[in-house]
DNA sequence: ATGTTATTGTACTGATCGGTCAATTTTGTC
DNA sequence: GACAAAATTGACCGATCAGTACAATAACAT
């Protein structure tokens, strides 16, 4: 008993430490991409020295490849919790994945930049696995259109335009957005939904799809 | 005058020798990024060995910056020309903006990964004029916008997410885009523009706005 | 205290790579 | 062929860095 309390606490500390370390990793990341920053580079940003940072990760490649799962469970976890809902119409359900992924990239501009900057440095194999993730991501996407398509709510376009283009107009926010500026986060992924769902509806309706949240 | 004859003979031999070192530095850096290619790679996939690079370039940030101009100049020169014709209404040029720039996208691929994710590493002061670069890139899109507002034939948004949206929209339609799919890089690239203007135009009017080349 | 395990520091290795340099080959001229 | 300029080679230097080995220390149980 006192064991499993013990070897409880042991965990989330070594928990806690790998996650102060792929926070430092990331950032740095970010910044500078994987191959400008060195090991020590994120255990100096701790205090640390080299050592800690091997003493919990392998070697470099499994904090980028932390990093990748990281970010993709959590956005694939959202997107897929929306695709799910029943209570929604395509046009809104569309209009709040743009909107929920347009936050996301806001919000974690860092992950962006790695996501879509930094694939190539993983291994064949994981670049194989993110692949069949991104395609995945996209299909929910390209279902709700096409459904859309189907009820005819949606112009019909090529698939893969109206994919690439929400998800390539969502990444591109974080390139210019400032926090400096005069609108927040939601206002701004707000406008991009209206942007990019104007395009797509059909009729004279000038009001954007709203959905619950 | 024989003397000038052979200058320039020799002048353009040289020019063809730099231009086939930059093609090659090309490839290889959209391929693998900056920072995982070295000099030797890039000599080697001529046949040549590291000291011819050296010859003919000081160092490596040079190679990339002259990438870095080339891209800039083709890309900006065009778009200015299209800026700045007067026979073309606001939806019409920015229509023929958009998609100019998205099929520059799709033919030159190597050109925009470089573009838009090795910028970190160049020199501070480089960094400072490409940044000037794509700000005027961005406020010739913005201008041809707000005079569509002004007219009353753009709905009225946050500017930078209209520019934003479609620089990132045309950004990444080389991420998804293959050759041998059934679309060619104009329909691709038409049906881009058509979701980015459909969300724009005001009025019912279905058709998508076309400009003369 | 004593032994054990978890954690961290120090010093090193081997490889890579940007950049330099002197020597050599090639090319063109007279 | 002799000479000079252009082009190319190969060897080398110094720095950086991923990863390892092992010693040193901290933490904790008994």
């Amino acid at each position: 008993m006192a064991r499993t309390v013990r070897e409880e606490l042991k965990a989330r500390k070594q928990a806690y430490v790998q996650e102060e370390i792929l926070n430092s990793a990331e950032r740095l990341f970010a910044e500078r991409g994987i191959r400008a920053v060195s090991i020590d580079d994120i255990a100096n940003n701790l205090g640390y020295t080299k050592s800690v940072v091997y003493y919990y990760f392998k070697n470099k490649n499994q904090l980028l490849w932390e990093i990748f799962q990281r970010i993709h469970v959590a956005w694939d976890g959202e997107m897929e919790e929306l695709y799910n809902r029943t209570d929604l119409a395509p046009a809104d359900k569309l209009a709040a994945m743009a909107r929920l992924y347009g936050i996301n990239v806001l919000q974690n501009r860092a992950w962006t930049t790695i996501y879509f900057r930094d694939e190539g440095e993983l291994t064949k194999e994981q670049q194989k696995l993110l692949y069949e993730w991104k395609q995945h991501f996209d299909s929910i996407l390209k279902n709700v259109y096409l459904e859309g398509v189907e009820k005819g709510v949606f112009k019909s376009m090529p698939p893969y335009v109206v994919v690439g283009g929400i998800i390539g107009a969502c990444n591109f926010l974080r390139v210019w957005f400032r926090d400096t500026g005069k609108m927040t986060i939601e206002e701004v992924s707000e406008a991009n939904v209206a942007l990019l769902l104007g395009g797509l509806l059909i009729g004279r309706s000038r009001k954007t799809p709203k959905a619950g949240a």
